[in-house]
DNA sequence: AAATCGTATTGATGTGGATCAAAGGGCCCC
DNA sequence: GGGGCCCTTTGATCCACATCAATACGATTT
């Protein structure tokens, strides 16, 4: 029988191949050529382990390099002086990690693994270093960034003109839509966030969550146990959204 | 007797010169040296002015250029199909404006002058050309969106975890510090945002920010003559923000 | 299979901010 | 310099979500 296979965490020799990664099309690889992309390939540096809970950098910390997620996932919350937190986003494979620390030179964020998982290290020098080079990946990157921008807006929008089933509503097509652009099922999945993590991520108590998941559930519109979701009726959601109506 | 001054939105012929500009110390032109400054002089297409209330590009709106805020002010905002919206962002003289239509080639806020303004018009696809040329521009550069994305994560935590009166002392102590860096009165301004576009802002109705205001006022925090805010204790906001203890 | 612990659900009550409503400015345009 | 309009303030009431509290569930350990 093997030793248990779980390693602390690491930063490994192991040579990364972006040209055999299936999760190409979502991260920096997007619209490279294969030339190009096997550049990028020996830019990055390394993968690490993160094990669930720990972090994969924290607020202050050192900015030096970006990450892409290659398996797993993380949240990302921002902590105030008096213990109050927000988590600010929830990450899934091929998404970036780490775009807040350019600014200062130090990250203003926790990045925390929601489950084991691993990450590409891009340090982030020679990315701008590539960048100036390769036409693509600097377009690439750009465009990256641009989504963060956009997508925290749309949760800027959530919080502060949505209600809560209206949130948890949006939150639920959000991820099954990421979902299905990783090849899962968009309305079968496993949420790897607890309800209290939910709920700082929408603004809202954990018990609110709950209460909200319970109504979705008597009405119809998912079943739920515990964090295995099942959608049922996807247009019915995303009336709840649009019809602000209730 | 002159035909009614106000004009459709033209881009006008003006050359702008950076070098020139008392807000390079806020801009793109930051950490360049001179002869990297002529070149984005040379690349920054021309100026155009938005009056009050006009659009400088709309949801939707093909993305051509980022926009650097030579004079006046500036609101974003986001609209839902129900009709409801949310104010993103206020950006001031310095600050870039139009990072959000990178990801889709395609705008996706509105950006409404809030006075008579004058933006610098910097074509995107030059942008990145000289960025690939000139080190110190497209780190500034990525500076500069990383920021956003800091200060996306900042609303969110404000949106997601402060009672109305700590979300209007934050606004306020934001304005201040951005008023100051400017080189204006840290503790005297003109707001250019009405309180309906404050609340939108700060998730909140418009009536709960002028009962916020009254209540900074009879608290001796601010003196508050419509749009002049005058901050008397800097400290006591500051309290407000950070012992969340009532 | 029992014990433990984190997570989730559900109920009862409280409250901060929304909503509804009515005056008051201030400013722009004629 | 008068009239109209938008913006702001303030008061009264309401309600969605928070808070407090108890229980239930599931996974893991023993």
């Amino acid at each position: 029988m093997q030793m248990k296979s779980v390693m602390p965490v690491t930063a490994v020799e192991v040579k990364t191949a972006c040209s055999q990664c299936n999760l190409r099309e979502l991260c920096l690889p997007f619209g490279l050529d294969p030339a190009e992309v096997d550049q990028l390939d020996e830019m990055v540096g390394s993968r690490r382990k993160v094990k669930r809970q720990q972090h994969l950098y924290r607020s202050g910390d050192p900015f030096e390099a970006i990450y892409a997620i290659r398996a797993g996932s993380f949240k990302t919350d921002v902590i105030l002086e008096d213990g109050r937190d927000q988590v600010t986003g929830f990450q899934m494979t091929g998404e970036v990690l780490g775009l807040d620390g350019i600014s200062t030179e130090n990250h203003s964020c926790n990045a925390i693994a929601l489950e084991d998982s691993e990450v590409c290290v891009i340090p982030f020098g020679r990315l701008e270093e590539l960048s100036r080079q390769v036409e693509g990946l600097q377009h690439q990157f750009h465009k990256i960034m641009s989504r963060e921008i956009v997508r925290d807006h749309g949760v800027m929008m959530l919080l502060g003109s949505m209600r809560a089933e209206e949130r948890l509503a949006a939150f639920l097509l959000n991820m099954s839509q990421r979902f299905t652009a990783r090849g899962f099922s968009a309305s079968e999945f496993h949420l790897r966030m607890t309800r209290d993590e939910i709920g700082s991520y929408l603004g809202l108590k954990l018990e609110t969550v709950s209460r909200a998941f319970s109504r979705f559930q008597e009405e119809g519109l998912v079943a739920v146990q515990q964090k295995h979701i099942r959608i049922l009726d996807t247009p019915g959601l995303k009336r709840l959204l649009n019809h602000h109506a209730g």
